[in-house]
DNA sequence: CTGAAAGCGCTTACAG
DNA sequence: CTGAAAGCGCTTACAG
């Protein structure tokens, strides 16, 4: 590999001057520019990066950790659609992802850090927001540009994030369900510790109280986000099959079947007399019969604003701040 | 943040000792060592991995380039798989993983090349083999580790590569589709310029022969790899009922819930009538009516192998050899 | 076991 | 517009 020194040397300038054609932003006469971009060509050479991220103190380069023992992380349509909205804008502004796995969910914040504090990136963007590991705020006390996709802890209101409309894109499905004629609606949450699943349940609360509906405790149950949970759920809340749900809200698509198979399980038809709505519009959803309808989270979108505003920071020399909160909407298919 | 400088005055020792704390491998006296990192944790020091690799001349980071600007690579279950084997050795080996889009086949070796040439990885995995496009022999120009997921070229017979047994086991999904009683049998390609399909032809071809059954030309078609290329082969594929395949084998299963959906448009039940195989058992192929059988592609111990034979090399600073065929196995369900 | 020095390959303020 | 020098923050061969 040829250095700036060797072009320097075969153009017959000083080393500086091969930086400055190189750099771009500098005045250099055309003769001698072309005389540098001829010997670079002739040797091969390109600008090694990581000197020049060591010289500039930036790194072209945004972070991201992904939690990859969960199998189930890459399964949902979340994770795909995360890294395209990532990758989309990183491509578009010449950055790059830089990826690390983490072994669960307090790693993360542990390999997040090295990643900032070893500076390997510019800035990080934060995926998961748990309401029992404190991710954010052991990240916040490096002051490098970070944003989190997701809705902040209260004790971090102040921190850049974008997040779709979880409690109203929630309470709008149950509305929407409620006006079907639904008075027994159940939530099927996924891990009651992502902030995610209390935003929902929250705008599921919102719904019913707005459609005048009481709530029974047994119709508040967790799947963890997995079939099986959702299978459980069923049976769960159908102990009493007289007071049972006849509709149920799902925090994700693979609950939803799950669900699914549990009704039929009993012989209850969808939806004929139950009625069921999912979350993400994954894939399968098109392709269940029935049809599953599906709240569409625009996590794609998502982070791609989440990138925006974090390389709007880090060229800013700035911490990101403020927040987006993108809509989510309902796609209707037969399962209601 | 703090250098190594600072700790060496706070600690009373020369630099190159703080290093030498750092870097593991050196003998320290405990007293000084203890002193150091005393220093170090006072000064919440943590030592700058760009200034290290430059140094070191490695920056234990392996890249790998995505097409982003392609919207089915994002809905197939490949990429999650392929990101999750790589995540997955990454992590375990103590690298990272530079992630980089690319608008289209040709700007694949171009941002694989950059990355290499700046000196941003210490190698590189290339996951497409596309019979157009001369990616690995652009990227053997630079004498950085290359390890290729898919077969290689003829050309390059000899990069290092790992890859699923494409034309076994689709020779095998034939043979089965064979004994079942199948004489007439189709086969759904995806994009003709890829590799991959070129070999699973290359198997059907193998376990039509081996059956004794002829092939007709229009039994072939290829549906890039979308639901409705899969849709438009059945209509291509029965232009004449009477010698119409009664058996698809499609190379995914987007295709295949295509055709499921050409034929029970024109009243064609499956599996009674026709039978259908599709290929990497996506998620939406256990929850289809009539369950879709399928060939599921080990991508994640792939992505992994050729991640462990990537770092292999790296580290024993040569050039990965060899290649390693790993087995797909047909998943049956309800469609055949 | 520890120090002093040179080097990794760039960038950039300072002169001229 | 171009050169000479110092610096980014580490590592490591060489002495002692």
């Amino acid at each position: 590999m040829s250095t700036i020194r060797d072009v320097a040397a075969q153009a017959e300038v000083h080393p500086s001057t091969v930086s400055r054609v190189f750099s771009g932003n500098a005045q250099i006469s055309e003769a001698t520019r072309q005389r540098v971009l001829e010997a670079a060509r002739e040797l091969n050479f390109q600008p090694n990066a990581i000197a020049r991220s060591l010289s500039v103190r930036r790194t072209k380069t945004i972070g991201v950790i992904v939690p990859h023992v969960f199998d189930g992380y890459f399964a949902d349509s979340f994770f795909p659609q995360l890294m395209a909205g990532l990758l989309e804008v990183c491509y578009e502004r010449g950055y790059r992802l830089l990826v690390g796995g983490c072994d669960g969910y307090q790693d993360e914040h542990i390999q997040a850090l090295d990643i900032l504090a070893t500076r390997q990136a510019d800035g990080i963007v934060v995926t998961s927001s748990r309401l029992d590991v404190d991710t954010v705020g052991e990240l916040r006390r490096h002051n490098t540009p970070l944003v989190l996709i997701g809705h902040p802890p209260a004790q971090h209101a102040d921190v850049a994030w974008v997040d779709a409309d979880n409690r109203t894109a929630t309470r709008r499905v149950i509305e929407y369900l409620a006006q079907k004629g639904h008075r027994r609606i159940a939530y099927v949450g996924g891990d009651p510790d992502s902030s995610v699943v209390k935003e929902r349940l929250e705008g599921y609360l919102d719904g019913m109280a707005q459609a005048g509906l009481d709530v029974q405790p047994e119709w508040i149950d967790y799947g963890y986000f997995a079939e099986d949970g959702g299978y459980q759920a069923v049976e769960r809340t159908r102990r009493d099959e007289a007071s049972a749900p006849t509709a149920y809200y799902a925090a994700n698509d693979l609950m939803a079947i799950g669900i699914l198979r549990g009704l039929r399980e009993r012989g209850i038809d969808v939806p004929g007399q139950v009625s069921l709505v999912g979350t993400n519009d994954s894939p399968e959803a098109a392709h269940l019969s029935p049809g599953l309808s599906s709240l569409r989270v625009p996590y794609r979108a998502i982070a791609a604003a989440a990138t925006h505003r974090l390389i709007d920071a880090i060229e800013k020399g700035e911490q990101p701040a403020g927040h987006e909160l993108l809509e989510s909407c309902l796609i209707e298919r037969e399962s209601v």
